[in-house]
RNA sequence: GGCGGGUUAGCGAAGUGGUCAAACGCAUGCGGCUGUAAACCGCACCUCUCAGAGUUCCCAGGUUCGAAUCCUGGACCCGCCA
């Protein structure tokens, strides 16, 4: 391990906060001291299967621990989840069933390795049912530690407090339970995003309360969406997700609005262009480096040839799907075919052909019959993005 | 326990007996312009084998020639009072 106080000014950059001050320092002396690792601890709540670009900048965060020699501890939060936390949101979540937060507890640990490193020595994945579930006598004592003034102090909930909404009793006892987690692992630093500003302190009060030291706290900035206006998130669909294709990934990154790419730079921590780098060359080199990034610099090239070619030269990707379409009349509908080929049904085709989103080897479609003959090996396409080389049977 | 309010398409929200598959906004899809940016314009957006047909307005039953709209019962949500 390298020199304590220069890691935490490292690790401190590009955090919105890093609470109390100093403390991370100081931590992380002491630590070196002992000879010990650090455990820094994040938690995830399982209720969408799926991990994102937002996320990956806590994710790098934690990697530049590791980079040093600490150790993460990644919390699936599979007893929480069934609480549901309430940070940001104006009303009580649903609950999740067993089977659905252990099955995306399992692609959450999969696709974190893309960021962290997976050596033992380095990262403890652990599920928040080991401790959670407790007998009631300890969950008397773990709510004695907190007083409702100190949760109201939460804006979200005095907001909900003040304008008279719903607030259950289980939701304000989830910064208990996130709290808790902290005192179960030991933690020496939680991370989260400035949406968990509250439920991180609070950690530090319930530590305090079990006799054990306070960790330390690091925000980090909510990445925007590819819309450029709301949280990323999946259920806005605005979203980047971490298992998509490299071409996928590289259009929806370059579909980000102007306005949001400087954020983009600065909270993925992409080195930024030169000065004077127009947009659109600022914005394909943003898009390379998280291809890159995600996948690798090969496959960001290859992207970035397949997005040229497709979208801005507008002619049909290499490589697509073939279509076989079955012996039948000489003259073959449309809608049908479409239908088929890309499992639409035939209304939304006939629509999409009507609207003229439908080409064949480039040319709009205009009417809802072909002749057999003029189908074998050209190319079907719906919108920009779809294709099937189509093949007679 | 008492009283009151609510439940309409992915979301928000009109509609209070026929002209309602249901205004409008957002989101989304397709097209145009373009840098898959912004802004803007056009079309579509319950389902389908689409000049037509089918199924809707929390659920069940009823009144009526006719109901999202009226009545009865039920479910769920919310508020106020105790």
């Amino acid at each position: 391990m390298s020199d304590p106080t220069a890691d935490a000014t490292f690790l401190t950059r590009n955090v919105v906060e890093a609470l109390p001050a100093g403390a991370l320092a100081e931590r992380m002396r002491s630590a070196s001291r002992e000879g010990r690792q650090l455990r820094v601890k994040l938690g995830l709540d399982p209720t969408a299967p799926d991990l994102h670009l937002g996320h990956t900048v806590v994710l790098q965060k934690l990697r530049e621990f590791q980079d040093r020699g600490h150790r993460v501890v990644l919390i699936v939060g599979d007893y929480t989840a069934r609480v549901g936390d309430p940070s940001g949101r104006s009303q009580t979540r649903p609950a999740l069933s067993g089977a659905e937060i252990d099955a995306n507890a399992d692609t959450y640990r999969r696709q974190a390795h893309k960021v962290l490193s997976a050596d033992d020595d380095l990262l403890e994945v652990r599920r928040n049912s080991e401790w959670l579930d407790m007998p009631m006598e300890e969950l008397f004592a773990l709510a004695r530690t907190t007083t409702v003034a100190q949760i109201l102090e939460r804006s979200d909930f005095a907001r909900r407090f003040s304008a008279s909404a719903p607030i259950s009793i289980l939701e304000l006892l989830y910064p208990l339970m996130q709290g808790y987690d902290s005192v179960a692992v030991a933690a020496d630093v939680e991370l989260g995003g400035t949406d968990q500003t509250f439920n991180l302190m609070l950690g530090r009060d319930v530590q305090r309360a079990y006799g054990m030291p306070e960790q330390s706290v690091l925000t980090v900035p909510i990445l925007t969406g590819i819309d450029g206006q709301q949280k990323m998130s999946k259920s806005l669909g605005n979203h980047v997700g971490l298992t998509e294709e490299p071409e996928e990934m590289y259009g929806r990154i370059l579909s980000l609005p102007d306005a949001a790419m400087a954020d983009w730079f600065a909270q993925l921590g992409v080195a930024p262009p030169p000065a004077g780098t127009g947009p659109r060359e600022t914005k394909r080199l943003l898009a390379r480096a998280l291809v890159a990034r995600l996948h690798d610099p090969a496959a960001a090239a290859e992207a970035e040839a397949h997005f040229d070619r497709v979208f801005v030269a507008r002619e049909a990707p290499v490589e697509m799907p073939v279509h076989v379409v079955g012996a039948g009349e000489d003259l073959v509908h449309l809608p049908g075919l479409v239908a088929e080929a890309f499992g639409r049904s035939r209304s939304e085709a006939r629509r999409l052909i009507t609207a003229g989103g439908v080409r064949i080897d480039g040319n709009q479609v205009t009417s809802l019959d072909v002749g057999r003959d003029q189908l074998d090996g050209v190319v079907l396409q719906v919108g920009k993005r779809a294709f099937r080389r189509l093949e007679l049977g």
